[in-house]
DNA sequence: CTGTATCCGTATAGATACTG
DNA sequence: CAGTATCTATACGGATACAG
């Protein structure tokens, strides 16, 4: 006899977390995620594994600091992984768990979505500026 | 004959905007929609025309600065209708417009991301922080 | 090269009070 | 009901300097 019944999977499955409660820990995640630099970082590293100076040069104008800060949240989410070749100099590549592949597809979507829709978006803009 | 060729017309949409680009606007855009009461608002609309009380229950913990200044963008931006019913007491009502729907759609997938990998995300997080 | 540490101005979010 | 206005705290992001 299984520990668990069917239902209660199915329970456990649909509704464990749910972000529009203020306390539920996916809020935060979203919250986390919600970020144009963990969009960029991952769009950019869907092209396969990148030292940290390639990063750099791709998000152009990102600091170091943001970068940084944003590629160790990536990683201590599990998104990505970090390996360091003790060379001289030091080299670090980064490179997209299969949890953070799953996620890049949506962010990948979002980013172009940015890119594809910026006109109607501006002329959307532009309208109801005029209007108020 | 046409006035722009087929490579010019895939060009121009291939190209047009990169938000790797720091002054790319699409950039500016990304930031603006990465963002969590966006994420819910959009979401939370998926279902339907709703009042603002609606929404102001549906996203808990939303504060009303918060919940307005997210539906004005999102109006501006031409995501969003208002629609406003001069009753006593006034009656507004936000609807997802063509554009918003298809934002909205990669939005729900990322809010259902991040319910659905919660637990993922926290037991790497546990692996990480026991480690360093 | 790949960071860390610190300072600092600004933007943001929340709380509160008030209005048509 | 659906906001607006104001105040305040703090978190965020950028710049700079330094280190392994």
């Amino acid at each position: 006899m299984p520990t668990m019944t069917a239902e209660h999977r199915r329970t456990e499955a649909k509704q464990a977390y749910d972000a529009f409660m203020a306390d539920c820990p996916s809020r935060k995640l979203l919250d986390r995620i919600s970020d144009k630099w963990v969009a960029l970082a991952l769009a950019s590293l869907s092209d396969g594994p990148q030292r940290y100076s390639e990063l750099s040069r791709r998000l152009a104008g990102v600091s170091q600091k943001m970068l940084t800060q944003t590629l160790r949240s990536l990683e201590r989410d599990g998104l990505i992984s970090r390996e360091v070749t003790p060379s001289v100099p030091v080299r670090v590549d980064y490179e997209l768990t299969e949890l953070g592949s799953s996620l890049q597809q949506t962010m990948l979507v979002l980013k172009c979505w940015a890119e594809q829709h910026m006109d109607q978006v501006e002329a959307a803009r532009a309208t109801y500026d005029a209007a108020n």
